[in-house]
DNA sequence: AAAAAACCTGACCAAATGGTCAAATCGAGC
DNA sequence: GCTCGATTTGACCATTTGGTCAGGTTTTTT
């Protein structure tokens, strides 16, 4: 009885299957050709981005990119699977025991640091999206809605304390989405008004405060403070 | 001196040249056309939307198509010139004369109903944002920025009155853009979450509730309120 | 240092895509 | 019902695009 393949994948041609790289060269290329495809997808969607330029970006020829991922959508998987976890991250610390101020807080900061950091990724998913989330309405369905429906609990207990108002939990989650967001996937526009963007960190300490100035103590002047 | 040719254009293969219809079966025809460009420019972008399916969309062969816009990017530009008017439109309302909340409330009404009557025309907003805005570049560092500054200065006269808390004006017309914008870009992942979408009225009701709650009166607990 | 496996390339292909064109058809005014 | 311009079509074209493949080169294993 011969030892089974070691090291051997469904097809023969490649490294294709799941996405574990089994050696440094494939962990290498993977990385730069997700990277790459990254950037080229955010920009032009799925229909949009070309093989060729993704390769390109990745500094590598186009059939060498098509040994790593034996397709187009391959790759359009694997980066929105990449990009996922990250998304879904800063909600997933927003801590039931903490104080609904300095967790809201921290919240909106981190999802303003991934704009900053990952506008990329902020506009892939925002394409996503508009195609009508073709690749993604399992995941909005099942884990996130399960999350959004976990921490909206959250919420709804404080408000029940006293802590915060009572607001409609989801609509908030939305907002806060929402605003942060903004500043990666509307950039152009951002940029255009306010001759910066959220890269800068001047710029995003004010956005930080502005928003969360906004989201607590509102607008309207209040009774107490002149 | 024979009198100058009265309805050709530069070329003489078509109706091009500028955007006026000459004819019943003009009007008509440019008018399905746009609308099928919508939608498919919003789904997909400009580099993944495809001749033929906005043809077939329109009802038309892709020559005939093309009979009345010359080229791709033709259609491009027309559908975003119509675009814009719209979506800079509320904006304009906003008066300086009125009180800050009913006119703010008005503006954010008006946006959500953008967002459900026109959501095509949001995410083709969107998309050319993802873009980079390489058609929309001298919009909005000319008319739009402009708008928002004068608006701006309403925002910040309305604050030195004490008729509204002392916020960052821009950011604040940032957070009623993205909030409002996102009920139609964000569709999918709204409707997976809530079941439903900004296209039902209770839903919008909901949303405008929740948004100018949040807006005007803040997160936290007002000391006069329980 | 072979041998085997992994890696890479350029040539190539079929389908799709944006666009052209000559000719056929339609429709309003005479 | 004739005429002339407006409209519509289908055949056609050059280029682009996603993807394959045979074979060559490099790295790893023995």
């Amino acid at each position: 009885m011969e030892a089974g393949p070691t090291r051997a994948d469904a097809g023969g041609s490649g490294p294709e299957g799941d996405g574990t790289p089994r050696t440094r060269i494939q962990e290498k290329n993977r990385a730069r050709i997700l990277e790459a495809a990254l950037g080229t997808f955010a920009r032009f969607g799925y229909r949009g981005a070309r093989v060729d330029q993704i390769a390109e970006d990745a500094g590598m020829s186009k059939s060498n990119l098509l040994y790593y991922f034996g397709s187009k959508s391959e790759i359009y998987k694997a980066v929105l699977a990449d990009l996922l976890d990250r998304w879904l991250a800063p909600l997933r610390t927003l801590d039931p025991e903490g104080d609904p101020r300095t967790e809201l807080t921290a919240y909106i900061e981190q999802k303003l640091r991934f704009s900053a950091d990952y506008p990329e990724a902020s506009r892939l998913f925002a394409n996503e999206m508009l195609q009508g989330a073709p690749m993604m309405r399992d995941v909005l369905e099942g884990p996130l809605k399960a999350l959004v429906e976990e921490k909206s609990q959250v919420l709804r207990r404080w408000a029940a304390c006293g802590r915060i108002r009572p607001v409609d939990p989801v609509h908030l989650i939305f907002l806060i989405w929402a605003t942060t967001q903004t500043y990666a996937d509307f950039a152009p526009q951002i940029e255009a008004i306010t001759g910066t963007g959220i890269h800068d960190e001047t710029f995003r300490r004010q956005a930080l405060q502005s928003l969360t100035d906004l989201i607590f103590a509102g607008l309207l002047p209040r009774p107490g403070s002149p």
